[in-house]
DNA sequence: CGTGAAAAATACTCGCT
DNA sequence: AGCGAGTATTTTTCACG
């Protein structure tokens, strides 16, 4: 990872559908030098992958919430039976393990807020390993594309 | 949106680089039919960019967590200001404006533990308008890519 | 490891249905 | 709106520095 890979990297993240022409220009290089630079980087799994980012109302999902869930016992086995099922789910953008009160926080996004409801209820209430859960609606948000290397 | 059009998100959700052409054939139309439809795509907003995914790791960037923050007064003004304070900070990934006992949650990412300490003592503490604030450290985690429409 | 030029593939335009 | 042939760009390869 020296300078040119990461400006390969945050040009990518910002656009990942420029031409290796343009990002090579961009970066002073020859295309060529660029376009092995980047199978470089997807071979060292630095680029996972490119992926378009899409309005969620187009998608009938204007509702965001965060469920924040309490499992027992919050053993290995329910805990990753737990995190499959939830990423199963449609509903569901993110899963997250996380340690604190809570074990689990779940990032879904719905139609509306009586699908959130239904959601918690059908989904939630019924198994057996959620002891408690708590939800958060999402007002506002704002979400980086491009991520600098820290340091 | 019809049926064609949501294939296309779907497509370029999960590889937002592959060819017109590629893309064409699977849906099974002529390249400048699908190119036209991804051009209205982006003009309505549907389709908002294309981003690279960067494995954190290789950002320096290995520990995650969120931190939910309670504001006083939770005002407007106080929440723009804490979200666009926050949002600046190169240790940020996300903010989130919620409703519930908490007010905020950002979602941060640091090269260690002692990077996050830092940044709760210097970032958050410092902040008047910070009452308390309750990190959670992601142990595991796993997000969609590709998400379809609901209803 | 980076480069430039040739070859192959793709994007894009536009007149037609 | 969708199509397909033609043109313009781009990608990709490869022999060389």
């Amino acid at each position: 990872m020296d300078e040119l890979d990461s400006a390969i990297v945050r040009e990518l993240q910002q656009d990942a559908r420029q031409t290796n022409r343009s990002l090579a220009q961009k970066l002073g290089v020859a295309p060529s030098t660029c376009l092995e630079r980047v199978r470089l980087l997807h071979r060292r799994g630095v680029v996972r992958g490119y992926h378009a980012d899409i309005d969620p109302a187009a998608l009938n999902r204007p509702v965001e919430a965060f469920v924040s869930v309490q499992l027992r016992p919050p053993s290995r086995q329910v805990i990753e039976g737990f995190k499959a099922a939830m990423f199963a789910l449609p509903e569901v953008l993110a899963v997250y393990v996380v340690a604190g009160e809570q074990d689990f926080l779940v990032h879904v996004s719905v139609p509306s807020l009586d699908t959130l409801h239904s959601f918690l209820i059908d989904r939630l209430t019924q198994r057996r390993e959620v002891t408690s859960f708590r939800s958060q609606i999402i007002y506002d948000s704002a979400r980086k594309h491009v991520v600098a290397p820290l340091d």
